[in-house]
DNA sequence: GAATCTCTTGTTTTT
DNA sequence: CAAGAGATTC
C-alpha cells in the first residue's frame, strides 16, 4: 500500500501522532478530533511502514463497541483481516490471558466469569452467613468496597485492618468472598484485571513471553484506566524497569474523563510521560474539530476552562460560527419536553433526519417525561442504557442453567435457578442447604447431592431438589448437538420459556421472544466465534516456534459462549436501526456526534448531580462539568439546552434554579428562549417568571410583556424591551399538531 | 411455600 | 411517583 494513503488524509498533528518516532506517546485528542482515525492509521503506519508484524501489536480498549470499530476499520484501511493482531477490551484481553495460563493464574481451568448480579447475591449470601446486619451495613456497599479494593490492586492481605475501625468487618467478608470464589472457580470482572497484572508480577516467564513478543502497546481512552489497567500496562511495556524496548502510543482526553467514580484516575494520562520515561517520549495535541459548528466549540471551551489542574488544550474549527445556542426556560418537565418535541417537529419538517437528533440527561429517569411526550405526538424514539440484552432476568436464568451444567461448582447460577421456574424449594430448604455447604466448606450442588442421601432434608424438600438435580443431570451437554441446539434443548427442557410465558405481566410475550433470541445469538455466537479467540490460537503456531510458553486450549462451544455472554452484555435492544430519536443519559453519549443535540434538565441539583455538589472544592464537581463538556461537544450543527423552574422529582414538584454551567457560557453565544402557551379558543395565559417579567398573549397572535396593568401589546416580529431586565425580545409565533399557539419570546442577542 | 401488601429509597455504569 | 425489598398473610 502507498504511503500517502495512510498520510494524505490526515491534518499536520494528526500526521505528527501517526508517524510518530518517540518510544512513548500521548496523544490529546480533543472531541471531534479525529482520534480513532489517529489509532487506526498509526497501526496501519505501523504494518505498512515500519514493517511491524502484527502479531506484535497490542491495541486496548474500553467497549467491546470500540474494539469491534477499530477491528472493522484496520481492515478496511488495511484491506487484510487482521488476523494475530491483539485487539480487544482490557477485560477481554484479561480474560484471554487468564484462559490461557490457568495454572500459573492459580485458577481452576474452567473458571466462570460472574456478572455484579451475582456478585451481589455471593456478597449477601457470606454476610448473611457471617450474622451482619444488611440493614446497617448494605451489602451493596460491601459490594462496591470489594471492588473498589480490586480496582486499586489491593488484596485482602494488603490491607491494615487498623485503617478500618468498626469496619472491620468488611475485610472479613472481603476475605470469605475471596476465598469462596477461588474455591469454586468465580471471577469478577475486577478479578480479571487483578489476576492479570499479578500473572505478570509472580510468574516472570509468562510476562517475559509477551514482552518479547509485543513491540508495540496502543491504548484507546486513556484516561479512564484505572489503577490496575495502569500498573498492568506498565508492567507488560516494562516500564518499571530501567530499560524496555516496548512502545507505547496512549490516547484520551483529560477532558472527557467521566468515570472518575468507577476507579478511573484522571492522573495517569497526566503523568503518563513521566511514569512511561523509557526513550523517548512526546506529547502531540489534536486541537482542530471537525464536529461542531464554532459557536458550539466555544461554549464547550469556555465551559471546560472552569477546571483546574487541565493538560491544556483548546478547540478550534474551520466552520464557520454556525447557530446560535438556544437556552429554553420550561415551567416544568413536561414543558421542557414538549418544546424539544416541537424543536424536533421543526427539525424534521425541514427535511432533517430522526436518527441525527439526540435527547441527553443527566439521569436516566429523566427519559420519562420525554418519552411521554414523543409517544404522544407519535414521533419514535429509542432509549439506550436500558436493560442490555444479557442482563435480562430470563436471560440470566437460561445462562444460568448453562452455567451450572458447565460447572457444578457454579453456586451462584445454582441459587438463580434452583427454584426458578418455582418448583418448591424455598428460602427454608436453601437455607438448610447453605448451611451445610458452608460446615462442610463445599459447593452447594454436592451438598445437595449429599444432604439428601443423609436424609437431611425433609421428604417433601428432599424430592424437589431430586427432581432438581436430575434435570440438570438431564440437561447435560451433549457433543454431538450444535450449541444452538443445546440451548433450544436447555430453554425448553428447564421449562423456562413456559414459566414466563404463562407470567400475567405485560413482559411475559417480549420474555419468551427473548429467550428464542438467545437461539439466534447462540447460532450467530456458532458461525463468527471470538475475534480474540482466533488470534490467540493463530498466535499459538507462531509463539511454539518460537518457543513461547502458551497452551490455549479452546474450551468447549457453551464454556466460550459463556464467556462471551458475561464480557459483552449484547445491545439494549435486538431491532436495530430504524430511524429514530436516540435518548441515553451523558454518559453513555460519549464517543458519539449528532446533528442536533438537547441537554435537558440543566438545573442546579440535578446537573450538576446534589451529590457532586457536596464536596466543597474541585473533585466531583469538576467531573460533572467534564460531563457537560462531553454533552455540549456532542453536537454538530445545533444545540439545545434546556431547564425548568419547577421539576417533578419523587412525585413532588420542587423548584429549581438553572445549572451553573449555564452561566459558564457566553452570553453572546446563547438565544434565551421562553414561551408563552396560549389555547386558540381564546383564553388569556400569564405565567410569572422568576425574572421580572411576566408574559401573556391573546389569541390575535400578540403578546403583552410587563408587570400588572403596564402591559404593552405586541405583535408578531416585532422587536420588545422586556422591562425590568434591560433585554430585548423579538416576538415569533408557531403552532404544534394539536392547534395550540405558541409564541416565544426569542431574546436572540440583540443589542439592548 | 407462594401471593399480597407495605415500606423504603431513590446518579452516572465501558466490563 | 414507582420499583424493589421485606414483612405479612393465605
Amino acid at each position: 500500500m502507498d504511503i500517502s494513503q495512510i498520510i494524505d488524509p490526515l491534518n499536520k498533528a494528526q500526521r505528527q501522532a501517526v508517524c510518530s518516532e518517540a518510544q512513548n506517546t500521548l496523544v490529546l485528542a480533543g472531541a471531534g478530533s479525529g482520534k480513532t482515525r489517529v489509532l487506526v492509521h498509526r497501526i496501519a503506519w505501523l504494518v505498512q511502514i515500519e514493517n511491524v508484524s502484527p502479531y506484535s501489536i497490542m491495541a486496548v480498549t474500553f467497549t467491546n463497541k470500540a474494539a469491534g470499530e477499530m477491528r472493522f476499520r484496520i481492515e478496511n484501511l488495511l484491506k487484510t483481516p487482521t488476523r494475530n493482531m491483539w485487539v480487544g477490551t482490557f477485560h477481554g484481553l484479561a480474560h484471554r490471558l487468564l484462559r490461557t495460563h490457568w495454572k500459573d493464574a492459580k485458577l481452576v481451568e474452567n473458571f466462570q466469569i460472574i456478572d455484579s448480579d451475582d456478585q451481589l447475591r455471593l456478597v449477601k449470601r457470606i454476610m448473611k452467613e457471617m450474622g451482619i446486619d444488611d440493614k446497617k451495613h448494605p451489602p451493596r456497599e460491601v459490594q462496591w468496597f470489594i471492588n473498589e479494593c480490586k480496582d486499586n490492586g489491593l488484596r485482602v492481605a494488603q490491607l491494615n485492618p487498623r485503617e478500618f475501625h468498626n469496619r472491620e468487618f468488611m475485610l472479613d467478608v472481603y476475605f470469605q468472598y475471596e476465598e469462596l470464589c477461588q474455591r469454586t472457580g468465580m471471577v469478577d470482572f475486577a478479578e480479571l484485571l487483578l489476576r492479570a497484572h499479578e500473572l505478570w508480577l509472580h510468574q516472570p516467564h509468562v510476562l517475559k513471553h509477551y514482552q518479547q513478543r509485543f513491540s508495540h502497546i496502543l491504548v484507546d481512552e486513556f484516561q479512564d484506566t484505572n489503577t490496575i489497567q495502569y500498573a498492568w500496562l506498565k508492567v507488560l511495556s516494562g516500564n518499571n524497569l530501567p530499560a524496555t524496548h516496548m512502545n507505547t502510543f496512549v490516547v484520551g482526553d483529560d477532558d472527557q474523563s467521566i468515570y472518575g467514580w468507577r476507579g478511573a484516575k484522571i492522573e495517569h494520562i497526566r503523568e503518563f510521560t513521566h511514569d512511561f520515561k523509557a526513550g523517548t517520549s512526546e506529547t502531540v495535541r489534536l486541537e482542530q474539530n471537525y464536529r461542531s459548528t464554532g459557536n458550539i466549540l466555544e461554549a464547550a471551551n469556555s465551559v471546560i476552562a472552569n477546571n483546574s489542574e487541565r493538560l491544556g488544550k483548546e478547540l478550534w474549527t474551520d466552520d464557520s460560527e454556525g447557530e446560535l445556542l438556544q437556552v429554553y426556560k420550561a415551567f416544568n418537565e413536561i414543558d421542557e419536553a414538549a418544546y424539544v418535541c416541537g424543536q424536533i417537529e421543526k427539525w424534521i419538517e425541514n427535511g432533517g433526519k430522526r436518527s441525527d437528533v439526540a435527547i441527553l440527561y443527566r439521569s436516566n429517569a429523566q427519559s420519562q417525561p420525554h418519552e411521554y411526550e414523543l409517544v404522544k405526538r407519535g414521533v419514535p424514539y429509542r432509549v439506550y442504557g436500558g436493560l442490555r440484552f444479557y442482563d435480562r432476568a430470563e436471560i440470566k436464568d437460561a445462562l444460568a442453567y448453562m452455567r451450572l451444567i458447565a460447572n457444578r461448582q457454579d453456586d451462584a447460577a445454582l441459587e438463580r435457578i434452583i427454584n426458578t421456574p418455582t418448583r418448591g424449594i424455598g428460602q427454608r430448604t436453601l437455607d438448610i442447604i447453605r448451611q451445610a455447604a458452608k460446615e462442610k466448606q463445599q459447593n452447594l450442588w454436592q451438598t445437595a447431592v449429599e444432604l439428601i442421601a443423609d436424609k437431611g432434608l425433609s421428604a417433601r424438600a428432599a424430592t424437589s431438589v431430586q427432581k432438581f438435580i436430575d434435570l440438570i443431570e438431564e440437561l447435560q451437554i451433549d457433543d454431538e448437538l450444535s450449541l444452538a441446539e443445546q440451548v433450544t434443548h436447555i430453554v425448553e427442557a428447564s421449562f423456562l420459556k413456559e414459566f414466563h410465558g404463562k407470567e400475567n405481566s405485560d413482559r411475559a410475550q417480549a420474555k419468551v421472544e427473548n429467550l428464542d433470541e438467545l437461539v439466534n445469538a447462540a447460532k450467530r455466537f456458532d458461525d463468527e466465534g471470538d475475534p480474540l479467540l482466533d488470534a490467540m490460537i493463530e498466535a499459538k503456531d507462531e509463539a511454539s516456534a518460537n518457543a513461547g510458553s502458551e497452551s490455549l486450549q479452546p474450551l468447549n462451544p457453551m464454556a466460550e459462549f459463556l464467556a462471551h455472554a458475561a464480557l459483552e452484555a449484547g445491545e439494549g435492544q435486538a431491532d436495530e436501526w430504524e430511524d429514530c430519536i436516540q435518548l441515553m443519559s451523558l454518559h453513555s453519549a460519549k464517543g458519539l456526534e449528532f446533528e442536533l443535540v438537547f441537554l435537558s434538565g440543566l438545573e442546579q441539583g440535578l446537573f450538576p448531580h446534589k451529590n457532586a455538589l457536596q464536596d466543597y472544592v474541585g473533585g466531583r464537581l469538576e467531573e460533572e462539568r467534564r460531563l457537560c463538556y462531553v454533552g455540549i461537544t456532542r453536537a454538530r450543527q445545533q444545540l439545545h439546552m434546556t431547564h425548568a423552574e419547577s421539576r417533578t422529582i419523587y412525585g413532588r414538584s420542587e423548584l429549581s434554579y438553572p445549572s451553573q454551567f449555564l452561566s459558564e457560557i457566553p452570553a453572546s453565544l446563547v438565544s434565551q428562549v421562553r414561551a408563552v402557551q396560549n389555547s386558540i379558543s381564546g383564553k388569556h395565559v400569564t405565567r410569572n417568571t422568576s425574572s421580572s417579567s411576566s408574559f401573556a398573549s391573546d389569541d390575535d397572535g400578540e403578546v403583552y410583556i410587563g408587570q400588572g396593568v403596564s402591559h404593552k401589546k405586541f405583535g408578531e416580529g416585532i422587536v420588545v424591551d422586556l422591562e425590568g431586565t434591560g433585554a430585548r425580545a423579538r416576538v415569533q409565533v408557531s403552532f404544534d399538531n394539536y392547534g395550540t399557539r405558541w409564541l416565544m419570546l426569542n431574546i436572540a442577542n440583540l443589542a439592548t
